[in-house]
DNA sequence: ATTGAATGTTCTCTTTTTGTTCTCTATTAT
DNA sequence: ATAATAGAGAACAAAAAGAGAACATTCAAT
């Protein structure tokens, strides 16, 4: 069983690992969990790596490695619970199979980038001010899709692809209070497709 | 594991190619992580080269390549870059200060947990049947905040909170073809508020 | 085809940062 | 009293980071 400077330093540990994408030092460990010794520290991750819950490649800088299969135990779950599915007048049901959030189903790919959405021309498709979108980067698209579109080169936007059967392609806003806009092939260069959306209420 | 300078040599690269269409040369390497030395770079990029996330041309100019299978299953930390803000009819605007998001940030937290949401409740509030809604576990919340309400200790529902003068509570629902109800006090239990929200389209 | 500048490759060297191993002390529960 | 848990901090070895020189190759201009 863990004690609970054990648990403190393997959550930092699980933080640090996830958000920066290698692991941290004795030092920032220390400092992470409050105190000033990275003997005390080194103790620490002995002990959890007798435990399995990490490895140690010894001597080697930054050398700590995350066991996820050790982690059957919620408690020290490094991963965002999925819970279930909620619907209104329903209680919430569980959600089979999935039982975390894969955050690589949204990015880890390179030749992804966010862009922040200003203005309401999406608004109905639940893309709101001030949202983020994920944008996958490509030079085609197919109907239906949200792209980020270049007009003349010079204006971005975010719209809703139809290619019109003469050639022409209509750009798409998802407002009522908008119109779509018809412009020649050659005046629209496809810089990317939504693949993703995020908000924060923070 | 990567080392911090080896992933901040693979994020440089990535950037470059995301935003030129063609790899960086060492020197140019160097100067975006903010080093001097191109022979540190040839260490790093060989280093990058045997994790296989990268492969190199030898002696060829700008012979880095993305080695993009590599990334799904890589432990990489779920960081985008953020290339600006997007309006309709305006290029896209810088963003300063922030170049990056860091999908962590939005998620690790002990007290969050993520649900999928089902049904049409929302949808004026942008969240739509099958988001994810990411909720951070708390027994009260503010007017106006979007929560998840036990009723009667059976029924879950996402709605907008709303507490009445009286002490009643009206959970308000975003869509124009449904109806608030209002509801004792004791037969509304919070379980967490809405913090995030987020959509694949994949 | 030749040539020169730009770029990639291979080194050696130094400095800084980090991991490891100690010893010592304090607190707390059994 | 004893053992377990916490912590400080010193001393040392090793890895990582970086500078920079020397050389090899590519590539585009001539």
């Amino acid at each position: 069983m863990l004690t609970p400077s054990e648990k403190k330093t393997l959550r930092f540990i699980q933080k640090y690992c996830i958000e920066k994408g290698y692991s941290p030092t004795l030092t920032e460990i220390a400092k992470g969990i409050g105190i000033k010794s990275k003997g005390v520290v080194h103790r620490y991750i002995k002990s959890l790596e007798s435990l399995n819950l990490i490895s140690i490649s010894s001597h080697r800088k930054r050398g700590i490695c995350l066991n996820l299969e050790a982690y059957e135990n919620q408690s020290v779950a490094p991963i965002i619970p999925l819970l279930g599915r909620i619907a209104a007048g329903q209680p919430i049901e569980a959600i089979e199979g999935r039982e975390e959030i894969n955050l690589a189903d949204f990015i880890m790919n390179p030749d992804r980038f966010a862009l922040q959405v200003s203005g309401d021309s999406m608004i109905e498709a639940g893309i709101l001010d001030g949202d983020t979108v994920i944008i996958k980067h490509q030079n085609t698209a197919e109907n239906g899709d949200i792209i980020v579109a270049l007009i003349d080169g010079l204006e971005a936007t975010l719209k809703r692809l139809k290619k019109l059967p003469d050639g022409m392609i209509l750009l798409i806003p998802e407002n009522k209070l908008m119109e779509g806009i018809i412009y020649e092939a050659k005046r629209i260069q496809i810089q990317g497709v939504v693949v993703g959306q995020l908000r924060s209420y923070q």
